[in-house]
RNA sequence: GCCCACGUAGCUCAGUAGGUAGAGCACUUCCUUGGUAAGGAAGAGGUUCACCGGUUCGAUCCCGGUCGUGGGCUCCA
C-alpha cells in the first residue's frame, strides 16, 4: 500500500510506501537545513520525526526556530535532565517536566534538596548525555502495562498522573535507560540539544495544590544554539537593572524598611511626587468620565464585613481592631462605604448609573512569602470605582470602563493581556446571576474584538472580572486594572432603585481599577520605563548648574523664573566640575540639563542638554520654557 | 504559609582554617573656579558583622531558633 503525502510548500503529492517516516521524507526533500528540523506535523498532529506514517495526508516539518519547534527542543531538555538526575540521584522519583515561557523545568520528590553544587553535576552529567547522541524512542503500552511499568521502578507520581488519564494506551519515552511518561513528540536524538543552562531550583507542590508534598522543581533554559542562550542570559542581566526595587533605591523614590514592617511602602519625596503626579491625572481622567469622587473611613465595623460576605470569605486577609470594646475591621476593599453612599438615599433609575471613584487605601494581609517590592504590598492605594446601574446599562458601563483602560494604557504606552475569570468555588450568590455576569463582560470582550483568555474559577468571591496584566522587566505579568461584576452585594445590602415602571427595582455594580494599586502600577512603570519618565512624569524636569560660583546669582534667578512657570526643577551649584554634575543628572535621569556659565549669563540664555542627547543647545529662557511645556502637555 | 539561598558602614561588596573588620562610592572639612559622564587631600562613619540563644578560654565566622530579603510554589491589586 502507498501513500500519497502533500509536502508544506512543495507543490504536488508525492507517492511514498506505507510506513515511510518524516525523517525519511525529510532525507531527499529540498528544504535546507536539515539539523534544524526537530519535528514534523502530519494531519494538524506533532509527530516525531522517526513515527512510520500510515495513511496519506499533509506533512509539515518543525524547525527549531520556530516556537513549536523551541518548545519541544526545551522539553526534550527536560528529559535530559531528569534522566541525569536520576543517574546521580537514584531513589529521586520524577513527576513531571513541561516546557514553559523561557525554557522548562522538572519536578523531583527527592529525599534531600538539590543544591546549587548538585546544579553544576547535573549539568555536566547532562552535556554527556548529549555528547552520547541518545535516539528518543517511543513505545505505546496499554494504560495497565504503563502503570505496572512504573510501579515497578517505585514511580508512584508516574502511577497517579497514568491512573487519571482516560485513555487506553499511553506513549512513553525512552533515551538510554531513561524512560518517561509522555505524549511527545521529541526531537530525534539528545544530540540536538546544543545549548542549555540549569538557571535555579525552586519548591513547587506536586499538582500546584499546598495540601500537597513539596517537591524539588529545577528550572533550565534551552535554545538551538549557544549564541541565542547567551543574549537570553545578558537579556535577564539587562533587566535587572531595570528592576523596580534597584532603580527605587537609586533614584530615591521609596523605601521599605525593617523597622516599619514588611510590605508597607515609605514614599521619599521623588517617589511621593510620582505618586501625586499619578493620582492627579487619575482625578482629572475620572471626572471627564463622569465620575463623582468620593471618600470612605478605613476602618468599618466588623459586622459590616460580616454582612458584606468579606468576613466569611476574606477573613485570612483582612486586620482587625477594637475600639471601645466594639469590632472592626480595616478595609481590605472600598466598596463598602460606597455601597452605604447609595444607599443613603432614595434613588430613581434617572440617578443611573452612578460612577463612585476613589483614591482608597486598603490593607489585605498577604502571606509572607508574596511580598515583593511595590508589585506585592500589604498596604496599598486602588484608584477604585463602584458603578451602580441598571442591568440595561451594564454592558455600555463594562464597554465604557474597556475603552478608559485602552486610553490610559495607550498614553504610558503599555501592551497589555485581558483575561475572563468565572466562579472559584470559594464564592457567594445564585449560579444565575453568576451567569448573567459572566456573560455581560465576555459580550464586552466580544464587542471590543478583544484577545483574551479564558481562567476558570478565578474570579473574586461575589462575581467573574475581566483582569487585564501588564509584564515588569523579567517578563513577569502582573494584574493592575480589573473589571468585576457583582450582583450579590446590592442584594446583601438591599439597594434599589425606583424604575419607570414605578416599582423598586435592584442595581448592579460593577468593581474597576483602571490602573489597579498605585504601588504596582508605579513598580511596573518604572521598569517600564527603566526609570527614565517622560517630562510630565519626572518628579525632577530640569537641573539648572552652573560652571563656577560666577554664575550663581543668574542660576538662582533662572531657577527662579522657571520653577514660577511650573517647572519641578533642582539647583545644582555645588563647588564640582560641569562633567561631574551632569553626570550625576544623567544617572538620576533628569530630562533637562540647564547649563549657565559666563556666556549663558553675559546673552541671558541656557545651553540645554536633553536626556538622551550629549549636544547642547543654547536657548532662551522662554524659548526652553515654550519647548518644555509643549512637551509636557504631549505627554510624550 | 511552604521549599531553597542569603543577611558585614547610607549604597555596592571584600574578609577572617573561630582570636574583638576592610575597599570603592556617598557624607564632612580643606585645596581647586574647572565648559558637557567621576579634580585632589584629609576626616568621620560599623554600640563588632540582622536579632536571640547554644558550643567554646574566645563567635561576624560553627549549631539551633526568630525576623527580614531574594528566587520559586500557593495566593493575589
Amino acid at each position: 500500500m502507498n501513500l500519497s503525502i502533500q509536502i508544506e510548500n512543495q507543490d504536488g503529492e508525492k507517492i511514498y510506501p506505507f510506513g515511510i517516516t518524516p525523517a525519511d521524507i525529510l532525507k531527499d526533500s529540498p528544504i535546507e537545513n536539515h539539523r534544524d528540523i526537530v519535528a514534523a506535523r502530519f494531519n494538524g498532529a506533532a509527530v516525531d520525526l522517526s513515527a512510520p506514517l500510515t495513511e496519506s495526508g499533509r506533512l509539515a516539518f518543525i524547525p527549531v526556530t520556530t516556537s513549536e519547534g523551541l518548545e519541544i527542543l526545551r522539553h526534550s531538555a527536560s528529559h535530559v535532565m531528569a534522566q541525569a538526575v536520576q543517574e546521580l540521584f537514584p531513589g529521586v522519583k520524577i513527576t513531571i517536566g513541561p516546557a514553559i515561557e523561557d525554557g522548562f523545568y522538572y519536578d523531583f520528590d527527592s529525599p534531600r534538596p538539590f543544591t546549587p553544587e548538585d546544579l553544576e553535576k547535573i549539568e555536566t552529567r547532562m552535556q554527556e548525555i548529549v555528547k552520547s547522541k541518545l535516539d528518543f524512542r517511543r513505545m505505546i503500552m496499554s494504560r495497565n502495562e504503563a502503570i505496572d511499568f512504573f510501579r515497578d521502578k517505585d514511580e508512584s507520581y508516574k502511577v497517579e498522573l497514568i491512573e487519571a488519564l482516560d485513555a487506553d494506551e499511553v506513549s512513553l519515552y525512552a533515551q538510554g535507560e531513561f524512560t518517561d511518561l509522555c505524549r511527545g513528540p521529541h526531537v530525534p536524538n539528545t544530540g540536538f540539544i546544543k545549548a542549555f543552562k540549569l538557571t535555579k531550583v525552586a519548591g513547587a507542590y506536586w499538582r500546584g495544590d499546598e495540601r500537597n508534598p513539596m517537591l524539588q522543581r529545577i528550572y533550565g533554559t534551552a535554545f538551538p544554539a549557544q549564541k541565542e542562550l547567551k543574549r537570553h542570559l545578558e537579556l535577564i542581566e539587562e533587566a535587572k537593572k531595570r528592576d523596580h526595587r534597584k532603580l527605587g533605591r537609586e533614584l530615591d523614590l521609596f523605601s521599605i524598611q525593617d523597622e516599619v514592617g514588611p510590605g508597607l511602602v515609605i514614599w521619599h519625596p521623588k517617589g511621593a511626587m510620582l505618586r501625586y503626579l499619578i493620582e492627579e491625572f487619575e482625578r482629572v481622567e475620572h471626572l471627564k468620565r463622569g465620575y463623582q469622587m468620593v471618600m470612605g473611613p478605613t476602618i468599618l465595623k466588623k459586622e459590616l464585613w460580616e454582612r458584606s460576605g468579606h468576613f466569611d470569605n476574606y477573613r485570612d486577609h483582612m486586620y482587625f481592631t477594637s475600639v471601645d470594646n466594639v469590632d472592626y475591621g480595616i478595609k481590605p476593599m472600598n466598596c463598602l462605604s460606597h455601597m452605604l453612599i447609595y444607599k443613603s438615599k432614595i434613588r430613581s433609575y434617572r440617578d443611573l448609573p452612578l460612577r463612585f471613584f476613589e483614591l482608597g487605601t486598603v490593607h489585605r494581609h498577604e502571606k509572607s512569602g508574596v511580598l515583593h517590592g511595590l508589585l506585592r504590598v500589604r498596604q496599598f492605594t486602588q484608584d477604585d470605582a463602584h458603578i451602580l446601574c441598571t442591568p440595561d446599562q451594564l454592558n455600555d458601563e463594562i464597554n465604557g470602563i474597556i475603552n478608559f483602560v485602552g486610553d490610559v494604557m495607550a498614553i504610558f504606552g503599555f501592551e497589555y493581556t485581558m483575561e475572563l475569570s468565572t466562579r472559584p468555588e470559594k464564592s457567594i450568590g445564585t449560579d444565575e446571576d453568576w451567569e448573567r455576569a459572566t456573560n455581560a463582560l465576555q459580550r464586552a470582550l466580544e464587542q471590543q474584538g478583544a484577545d483574551y483568555e479564558i481562567n476558570e474559577g478565578d474570579g473574586a468571591f461575589y462575581g467573574p472580572k475581566i483582569d487585564i496584566k501588564l509584564k515588569d522587566a523579567l517578563n513577569r505579568s502582573w494584574q493592575c486594572a480589573t473589571i468585576q461584576c457583582d450582583f450579590t452585594l446590592p442584594e446583601r445590602f438591599d439597594l434599589t432603585y425606583t424604575d419607570s415602571d414605578g416599582v423598586r427595582k435592584r442595581p448592579v455594580m460593577i468593581h474597576r481599577v483602571v490602573l489597579g494599586a498605585i504601588e504596582r502600577f508605579l513598580g511596573v512603570l518604572v521598569e517600564h520605563y527603566a526609570g527614565a519618565f517622560p517630562l510630565w512624569l519626572s518628579p525632577v524636569q530640569a537641573i539648572v548648574m552652573n560652571i563656577t560660583d560666577r554664575q550663581d546669582s543668574y542660576a538662582r534667578e533662572i531657577a527662579e523664573i522657571l520653577r514660577k512657570e511650573g517647572v519641578r526643577l533642582e539647583e545644582d551649584l555645588r563647588n564640582e566640575k560641569i562633567g561631574f554634575k551632569i553626570r550625576e543628572a544623567v544617572n538620576q535621569k533628569v530630562p533637562y540639563m540647564l547649563i549657565v556659565g559666563d556666556d549663558e549669563m553675559t546673552n541671558r540664555t541656557v545651553a540645554v542638554r536633553k536626556r538622551g542627547d550629549r549636544s547642547t543647545t543654547v536657548l532662551s529662557v522662554e524659548e526652553f520654557l515654550s519647548l518644555f511645556h509643549k512637551e509636557a502637555a504631549n505627554r510624550s
